[in-house]
DNA sequence: CGTGGCCCCTGTGGGC
DNA sequence: TGCCCACAGGGGCCAC
């Protein structure tokens, strides 16, 4: 995604920021909470501050696309900033000026919360890039700079493509909750989620259940080294498109395929032919092998 | 302070 | 066909 906004976006103008759904944004003086909370019926009465384009880079120029985990910043030439995360099932479209964006799977299209307008430095139309998200678990930080980018994503621990050993052990420290648990936590890992958290401890041979705090030394760098060729392979793959992830141009990620106990309860192990074990950790969903992993 | 539980939201697929 | 339930790539808040 990142790499696809940025050919599409850096250099460019951006002509307008539309807001069609007020609480997909979190815009500076919100009440805390996240996207959904300022505006929702029957919720605390504090009405969400007013969102200026300006927050949302209106009449800026886009001079880097860049990622933290999964969290995607667009940055203008004068040190604006604007944050992206896709939650659950957001999706970051680029459509070309005059065609339409379709309805599509878990009905995404019908779900456009802001649309920016942006054009070439000489004004020509470079169509427009609108971020949809049905559950809208995810949304958009309005009225960032690049000093408050940095300040959100030091409080984030490292990207989960860089992780080593070392870095884990720091962040794990003596954390008695369960392995699985701490790398879903995004101030131990930036990046990992669900599938790719059971990827990477079948990867290593890490039960999921195992406390952070008695992995040994080279559990844990085999770990740290599964997250990182897990991310490769599935972002050479363009991504795990369950049903609604799409890459900006619409294309849907093959990395589902690759899967080896995400989405695979009760089939037999790839590598020791076991039944693989469907449970939950940390309230979510976790697959993994009760004889390769342990 | 660290943790688990609960909640936010919409759509889909299966059972009856 | 329709209704109800379970479940889904995430993460913030609050009570323990």
């Amino acid at each position: 995604m990142r790499r696809a906004l940025a050919s599409a976006l850096v250099g460019r103008r951006v002509v307008s920021a539309r807001v069609h759904r007020r609480d997909a944004v979190v815009a500076p003086g919100d009440p805390p909470g996240g996207f959904g909370r300022s505006t929702r019926a029957g919720r605390a009465p504090a009405r969400p501050t007013r969102l200026t384009s300006s927050a949302l880079l209106a009449g800026g120029q886009i001079r880097s696309v860049e990622r933290h985990g999964k969290q995607l910043a667009l940055i203008t030439t004068d040190g604006r900033a604007a944050l992206i995360h896709l939650g659950m099932t957001g999706q970051v479209r680029v459509l070309a000026p005059g065609t339409r964006l379709e309805v599509g799977p878990g009905r995404a299209g019908a779900h456009a919360h802001v649309t920016w307008r942006v054009a070439d430095p000489e004004g020509a139309s470079g169509g427009r890039v609108v971020f949809c998200d049905p559950r809208r678990f995810g949304g958009v930080w309005a009225g960032l700079d690049e000093a408050g980018l940095r300040e959100r994503w030091a409080r984030l621990g490292p990207d989960g493509l860089g992780v080593t050993g070392a870095m884990l052990r720091a962040r794990l420290g003596g954390s008695a909750r369960a392995i699985k648990a701490a790398l879903l936590d995004q101030a131990v890992v930036a990046g990992v989620g669900n599938i790719y958290a059971d990827e990477a401890l079948f990867g290593a041979g890490v039960a999921p259940t195992r406390a952070a705090r008695d992995l040994s030394e080279s559990e844990a760098d085999a770990l740290a080294s599964a997250l990182v060729s897990v991310f490769r392979a599935a972002l050479e793959a363009g991504g795990s498109t369950l049903r609604d992830y799409r890459a900006p141009d619409g294309t849907p990620g093959r990395a589902t395929g690759l899967h080896r106990v995400y989405g695979r309860g009760g089939e037999a192990c790839g590598a020791c032919g076991g039944v693989l074990t469907r449970t939950q950790v940390a309230q979510r969903t976790t697959v993994f092998c009760p004889v390769c992993q342990c």
